[in-house]
DNA sequence: TCTATAGTGGTACTCAGTTCCAGATGGAAC
DNA sequence: GTTCCATCTGGAACTGAGTACCACTATAGA
């Protein structure tokens, strides 16, 4: 998934182990005994690092749930930066997030299995709903700033992105867990949304 | 601003005291502090109750923060469920949302000082944030069973919601610190929204 | 006035998250 | 290989949120 330049140090593939190390132990533990049962310092344990470490890779218990999904979104985002037109209507600008949102489905349930596990994982536990959410919202914030930079008015580069995630949002319910159904169910949610 | 009926029972008035006293001293300290560098032990101090009965009254330390939002908004809930139309297109849903909306701006403004308050509050601090989503999702989630039972195709009533949060929220963000400017940017969002 | 019941607050606990520090380790230079 | 520096590690000790338990008190109702 990563390339790797040639001639990584050491230390850095050390620290790469580690990070999979951690989200491994976290993930088995979380599937066997479910988020609220498992203790960072289980997590540590299994991973054979300090709990100290543990919260140097990932701020808190949180984290290390969503350390992909973060990978996963700064890539849409980098490639809608590089397609949206100048000055966008609103009905453009909702348009090229269309596309960006379809490609994040793809991109998301490219392995069903994992997408499920998380799916389940989050769906049970408010604390991941909230940060789910708060993830959300900082990437719509950054695709109104990537839209206000290209000349968008105010209120195109704010709604456009909410807009989008609205339909995101629709479909992952309407979808349930069918990772299948997902991309044509964002398809079908944009499809009643005619804008001026 | 709640009805009381003849006959409150000393236990039920003593215990609504609590609460109010909870709260003042609750939103006093953050005022002065900010969230972060209040303890949930100091909050207890200043309203003259035991830690413990803290916990009783609200959940949690967040909890504190958003509990006459969730009286306001089940008010709402409770019109929009007597307005919403049989068996509603897109088209109807939004626009009755768009009238549910601009209502819960009003209320929620009614007190520009605690509107100004609360939005600095939450502004600042992320799990705040993070948890005034929550609530949205909730209100969403309630909006969407009312139109499921109203008859609305599963889309209809999973989109109409979410659109509405999506002006709601594009509108709090374009007013900014200005809680007159609200309801006027929920209109000219809504406004932008032309639906199939 | 007496009694069942519900609310109160204190104590002690678990766990998340932070701070600090001493020791280990990789990288670079010689 | 040896030395030195910067960085990473994990342990210890701490704060604060949230929970469980329990003895005490005050209210409602007879």
């Amino acid at each position: 998934m990563t390339v790797m330049p040639d001639r990584v140090p050491l230390r850095e593939r050390k620290q790469q182990r580690v990070r999979e190390q951690i989200i491994k132990a976290a993930f088995e533990l979380f599937a066997e005994r479910g988020y609220a049962h498992v203790t960072v310092a289980d997590i540590a344990e299994r991973a054979e690092v300090g709990r100290t470490t543990f919260f140097r890779y990932f701020g808190d218990k949180q984290e290390v749930v969503f350390y992909d999904e973060q990978a996963i979104l700064d890539g849409i985002i980098e490639r809608h930066r590089a397609l949206t037109p100048e000055r966008p209507t609103l009905a453009e600008a909702v348009e090229h997030l269309r596309a960006a949102t379809v490609a994040i489905c793809e991109d998301v349930t490219a392995d069903p299995e994992r997408y499920l596990a998380y799916l389940r994982l989050v769906n049970e536990t408010p604390e991941l709903r909230d940060r789910s959410t708060r993830k959300f919202a900082l990437y719509t914030g950054t695709l109104t700033e990537n839209l206000r930079e290209r000349g968008a008015t105010d209120l195109v580069a704010t709604l456009a992105p909410q807009l989008a995630l609205a339909c995101f949002n629709t479909a992952v319910q309407l979808a349930g867990d069918d990772p299948e159904a997902l991309p044509r169910a964002v398809d079908a949610a944009f499809d009643e949304l005619t804008v001026r």
